[in-house]
Formats: C-alpha cells, structure tokens, sequence
DNA sequence: CTGAAAGCGCTAACAG
DNA sequence: CTGTTAGCGCTTTCAG
C-alpha cells in the first residue's frame, strides 16, 4: 500500500504538501507541483489509510447499525433506507449483523446467553468509533438488549426498548388496523373476519385495536365470534378460513400476507372466488400479494422511511450533542386491491 | 472515550502494562495490579480504538463485500453466507452497498456513468485496508466493474468477471436444468414445455442446455415448438401458458418461481390442476414457492454456500498470500414437490 | 514484573 | 508556496 511518504519521496515535496494537496487546500502547492503528486499518486494507486485519518481527526463520520438478522425480509429495506439518508448527509455506515434468526430461528428471546451477540456488535462498533447506532429488529417487540453506557445515540428501529429509554420508530399498526376496517366499511362491508396474529403480539394488538376503532367509528359491533388467533402461518389461517367460511362474513382481514395466502388457497380449492364472493386484506406488502389473481390487498409498512428516520434521529442527535428520546409511529400505506369487492 | 492512558492513569502503571494486561500478555503485571486494570477499565467503559490498533498492527483482518443491491432477494443469504465462513476463521466483513437496482432498477447495464458507485466503493474498502473483496452480484451475468489494480484477492460472487481475470463462483445452472430435466423424465413426462428465461441470460441458456442433455440421454427428442422464451416476469409466462396449455405437453419447466406462478394463476383461472392435469416446475425456490397448493416444484441455488465458498476462496488468497484465478460451480438442490406427478 | 521509547499514516498549526 | 513539528491511541521491542 502506497503512503503519502511514498509520494512525497517520488514527487520532492512533504508529507504535509501531499496532505494538503490531496485534500484540496486552495493555494497548497503549485500547479505543476500539485498535477505532480496527483499524477504519481495515481500511479502508486494510493488510497489514503482510513485508519490513520480517522484516528488523527478522532472521528469516524459514520454510524453503526445492529440488525438482529440481515436476511429477515424487512431488514434490508431499512438497512437501505438508514443508508440513503447517511449517503445524503456525508455519513458511513458499518453494519453488524448478529444472525439471530439464522442461529436461533424464531427461538431468541431475549436471554442472557443470545445477548452477548449484542454485547459483541456494541463493543466492535463503538470501537469502530461509531457516532451513534441503529438498532434494527426483525419485528416489532421489546427489546431487552440496551447499550450499556448512556453516553451514545441509540436508536430502535421496527422494535422498541424495554424500559423505553431510547428513542424508537416503528409502523403505526394502530392506524393501519383502522384504515383496513375503514376501506372495507366504505366498500359496504359489515361482518368481516379477522385473523389476528399471536395474542402477545403487539403489532397484532394494535392493528387489531385499530381495526375495532373502525367499527366503532361506524355503529358496526365487534363480532368476537369472527376473530380469531394465528400464529402467522399459512396453516394456521388455512384452518380458519374454513371456521370462518361458514360463517356470515363477508370480508377477511388477515393480518399478515402469508395467512392471507393461507385463506386464498382455502378459496381456491373450495371454489369460493376472492374478490368476489369473498374479500381478502392481508398485511405487509409483500411480493406475495402479486402472486394471485386478483391480487391481494395488502397494508405496507413503511420499511425505507423507518430507517431513514432512525437515520436521522441519530444524525440530529449527534449534530445536536444531546440524547433524543422519542417514540415515532410511521404511517403505513393501504393499497387496496381486486381482493377486496364492493358490495 | 476512555482509552488506555486514561486506566493508566488511574491505576498508576504506564500504557505498555495496560496493553499488555488487556491483551492477556502472561505475566505482565501481579494479579493485583492486573485486576484493578480490568476494573477501572469496566468502569470507564474501555473500548478499543480499532483505527490506533489496526494503524499500528498495520492489518484490519477484515474483509470487504461490494453488493450491487442488498435489498434484492438473492443477496442478503450470499452476505449471510460470507459472514458465518469469516466468523469462523476471526475475520470481519465491511458491506458496501451500491444500491444499484434501488437506484436505477433492471437498467444497470454496467455504464460509465454507474461505475462510479463502484469506484468508490472499491476506494472506501481499499481505504479501510480491507485484505480481500468479495462482489456480490444480483444476478449471474458478466460484470464490467473490475478492479483498478491487480493485488488484492477479488472474487465474483453469483456473476462473474469480464475477461474472466478473477475468480467466480455461482450455481450450476446446467445441471440443475439438467436435474429439472431428469427428474421430470423419471417421473414419466416426455412433452414438456419450457419457458425459458431472456434470450440474453446466460442463467437461462445454462438451464436449457441441461435440459436438452437429460432429454437426449433419455433418447427423447427435444422440441423447439413448445419452447418459449419469456421475461422472468409472470405476465409473460401467463401468456406462455395459454399457448402451451393447448399444445401436448404434461408438464412445463418455467425458469423462475416468478414464471411459474404466471402458469399456476392461469391453470387455476382455466380450472386446470396443477399437480394432476399438468406437473410444474419453477427455479429459485423462493417463499412463493409454498403459497400454493400443491406446492411448486422448485430448484434452490446454493446462495448461502456461494458466500461461504467465496469467502473461503478470498481467505485463502489472504493467507497463501497467491492470487488464484477459477470458476467454481455449486450444485443447485432440486426440491420435488406435490406440482409435478408421476404419470 | 514494569516502563520508556519508537512509530504505524495522517493532519493541523505554525514558521519560514 | 512549502516544511517542521507534534500527536491521535495503540503495540512492541528492549532495558531495567
């Protein structure tokens, strides 16, 4: 690896005269001299040492993230968005990945034993000399995992810290449930299935509140009747479907797209046709919902602007010198497809 | 940031014991002065500076992967994959992202005008003092983005290199359509219409020629007529499908999951059962694989074992200090599923 | 067992 | 316009 010294040999000059050269200072070196040492600094394939910068400015200008699992389809998506604000405002990022999914599977709640991976990705990143740090889970719970000093922007991204001591964003499932109960109401529907996830999911929770605010909005009465538990798998909602069916409902709202895809295989093979004799929401947006005909209605969450949020609440924190501690809820988009009739 | 004259400080010993004590030096100070170091370095939070200590060691034993996008389905597994072969050999990875496909979609031919995103991205790991790069590519085709200078190991990972200057490793697409192929044959099917990918994807002639191998070797005459080519999209292979629905096949070798969700949608809109009235075959093994019932038959490259094979074969260049030039293929697994029948 | 000293590659005064 | 100097935080002889 070519030096600023290896160039300042070849070209005749000092260090400090490659230095300022290289850099840009106005008025550094002659003309001649200055096309020199870019010249020969081409030549050598000189890049400067980061390290030796970096340590001598006592800066890193970037920012860490910790993703709890970069192959988690919503990860990169807000990996992508925290990265887009950092490229417009001059900053790196360093990612850190602790593959809790594909060590654990669904199996890591937040133990002592999983939790020295976060101890791990803290320590290489704020010995990174990372500005500030993004947290970023692969879905919305409580975090038990904090930074252990106070003294660095911390922020959570799709999840939320337990204690709740730094600032988070995440998607407002309240108001997506709402505006799925809303849609299907103005599309004349009145009895409408609901698939809820895990009762200890709060994103479940919430959309499921939302949904009801809905009816409520509306003089329509909540149906228990009609609501019912999965775990987010296809199976689990195939089986509902079929409860759910029989019943005098005209809608389903599922609250993921793989339990809706669930339900739409149960139509197909019953002959019942989505987006006709029955509509369909599902949730998350994913490519899935393309994959049937008609398409599936789905609630998406807002994956870039999470991350580019959290992006720029660490960025604000780090420009401001002082700790932010807020909680936002990001508005999903509804993209109401030919799933869903109106009656 | 409290670094190590700060606990030598405290602890009334110079930096070198403080170093030495930290890095576990045996017998660089009593047992008394050692704990008190490992305390008061707890208690100020003691972090490494990594950019002193690589500055000095004048190594970063980190390793640096260019992807052209990470949020494309393919790419978060490959990084996955070089992440756990380097976890286990005490190297780190450094991800650039060029955020190709965010920035420009399908429309990245390798343009001047783009290769900038990876001239920069090769400054910023070469900076970083990186030991190695593994490219990431979104889909196998031949890249124009090489590296400016010629001794650090690079490695094409899922493409491969114009020129071919450097080592690449991606899936064998020719025995995998050669699998397709037998597979089908054995199960029964002699007329089996193809959807083939672009004319231009060299992904898509690997399969074909694979194809057309297994049939010959089963003497069965490969038939140009019930072969299409489509776009990797569903539209295209929902049209395809019309077409070779009325010829005289038994079953269809679509080349994507994409495409093969184009023939299910059309088979189940045209009262045609998949897995009975006609067998069916994708290519990716993606999720939407299981989204039907029965479930699509489908061929999974080995993305998780591309990054780990590439980070090997970049490791290995690091350590034997020899730059190595070959192609490695890796099979592809062929997941047979309910969508094809014996007949 | 402990410390002094040198230096990794770079930048930023400051002096000439 | 150009060079000298000091020092960022760390490791590593080598000497005591």
């Amino acid at each position: 690896m070519a030096t600023m010294k290896d160039i300042a040999l070849r070209t005749g000059v000092s260090v400090a005269t490659v230095s300022n050269v290289l850099n840009g200072k106005p008025g550094a070196a002659s003309d001649s001299k200055a096309q020199e040492i870019f010249t020969i600094a081409q030549e050598l394939h000189y890049h400067p040492n980061s390290f030796a910068k970096n340590l001598k400015l006592r800066r890193s200008n970037s920012i860490g993230i910790i993703t709890e699992d970069l192959t988690v389809f919503n990860t990169p998506e807000i990996v992508d968005g925290i990265e887009s604000y950092c490229e417009e405002h001059g900053y790196e990022i360093i990612v850190d990945n602790m593959r809790l999914f594909k060590r654990y599977r669904n199996d890591f709640t937040d133990t002592p034993q999983h939790s020295r991976y976060f101890e791990n990705a803290l320590s290489t990143l704020v010995s990174k000399q990372v500005e500030g740090i993004v947290y970023v889970g692969y879905h919305c719970r409580e975090i038990s995992f904090l930074p252990t000093f106070g003294d660095i922007p911390f922020v959570y991204a799709y999840c939320f810290p337990k204690g709740g001591g730094f600032s988070s964003v995440y998607p407002d499932d309240e108001n997506a449930g709402y505006h799925v109960g809303q849609t299907l109401i103005r599309c004349g529907h009145r009895k409408i299935g609901v698939i809820v996830g895990p009762v200890t999911s709060i994103h479940a929770q919430s959309r499921l509140c939302g949904f009801q605010r809905a009816l409520l909005e509306n003089q329509i009465l909540y149906n228990p009747e009609t609501t019912f538990w999965g775990d987010w798998s296809r199976n689990s909602s195939y089986e509902i479907a079929e409860k759910l069916l029989s019943m005098d409902i005209t809608a389903i709202f599922a609250m993921n797209d793989l339990m809706a895809s669930g339900v739409y295989t149960y139509c197909l093979e019953h002959n019942i046709a989505v987006g006709r004799d029955i509509s369909l929401f599902g949730y998350d947006n994913r490519d899935i919902v393309d994959l049937y005909s008609p398409a599936i209605s789905s609630v998406a969450p807002p994956l870039h602007e999470i991350g580019r949020k959290s992006a720029e609440l660490v960025l604000r924190q780090i420009q401001s010198n002082t700790l932010i501690n807020e909680r936002f809820l990001l508005p999903c988009s509804v993209h109401l497809r030919d799933s869903v009739v109106r009656i």
